[in-house]
DNA sequence: ATTCATGCAAATCGTTTGCAACCCA
DNA sequence: TGGGTTGCAAACGATTTGCATGAAT
């Protein structure tokens, strides 16, 4: 966590941006709710209760920055809202998601065999893969157990 | 094709929903464009020159309960806007996006290796996978060439 | 002092919805 | 006939933007 904000200063000031305590509130704030995928919403609601004067504008442009600079990454798990998880640079830290179509509830799983597919894109196509999204939808174990079939 | 429309009408029947001209209108348009993942505006644009009159909202119902119906599926490709593919049935036909993030073109490429992976998530979560959504970002061969890097 | 960032409110824009007229089954 | 469907226009709602003020370097 503290890798986490160094990094985040220093990526701030080699892309000419200010470190303002808006950005702050959010950095932390993400880091504190990091296994949540926080939409922008919430993330308003949170920031409010420590720095209530802040406007939804602000943080809608402060992710659209910390995106844009890969401190976080944008999901989209179709309920109409965007939501954002910390980009932990750690390799091994990877994951796709699981989405229970039931219950709404979303899990991780640590991802892994792609990289033999992605070699074969680029030499089948000629695509240097850099980077990839996967969302498997089904049931998840509660679901699967309290319902028949 | 023709496969493509008899199924259609009879998923129509069976579910209780009526077989109209903008249905039948809407449901060629993306036979006849089934390479291109059309836009919900780009679909309504075709229909309006073979069905002038027709309504952007019959388009977004007519689309929704396309996808409802599973003959369809939603795509992403984070511009903005909902595109749509058609579900062709055939087992070998599934496949994945390769979207270029420098000219924004998508590609597809014929998908495999996954049943091992979600093999393995029913056994380690317990997460019963039924369906996916695999995107690739990176550099088209065309991008690759004409930059250096 | 300069430049970037913020907060507010208004504007956007893809999508959804209410409703009367319509049309398939 | 009668219940799903359509077209229109209005409503929605997440996100973006213009602009004057304020803060960071």
């Amino acid at each position: 966590m503290n890798d986490m904000i160094n990094n985040f200063e220093t990526t701030l000031k080699e892309n000419g941006y200010k470190l303002t305590v808006q950005r702050r509130v959010i950095l932390n704030l993400l880091i504190e709710h990091e296994e949540k995928h926080l939409s922008t919403e919430e993330i308003y609601e949170l920031v409010k209760k420590k720095y209530p004067q802040i406007g939804l504008a602000t943080v809608y442009r402060t992710l659209m920055l910390f995106d844009k600079l890969g401190l976080i990454y944008k999901l989209d798990f179709d309920d109409g809202f965007s939501r954002y998880e910390l980009n932990k640079r750690e390799a091994d830290h990877r994951h796709h998601h699981l989405i229970c179509t039931q219950c709404g509830n979303v899990e991780e799983v640590r991802e892994d065999l792609l990289d033999s597919i992605e070699e074969d894109i680029l030499f089948k196509n000629g695509f240097l893969v850099k980077d990839h999204r996967v969302k498997f939808y089904g049931l998840c174990k509660h679901c699967r157990e309290s319902t028949d079939e």
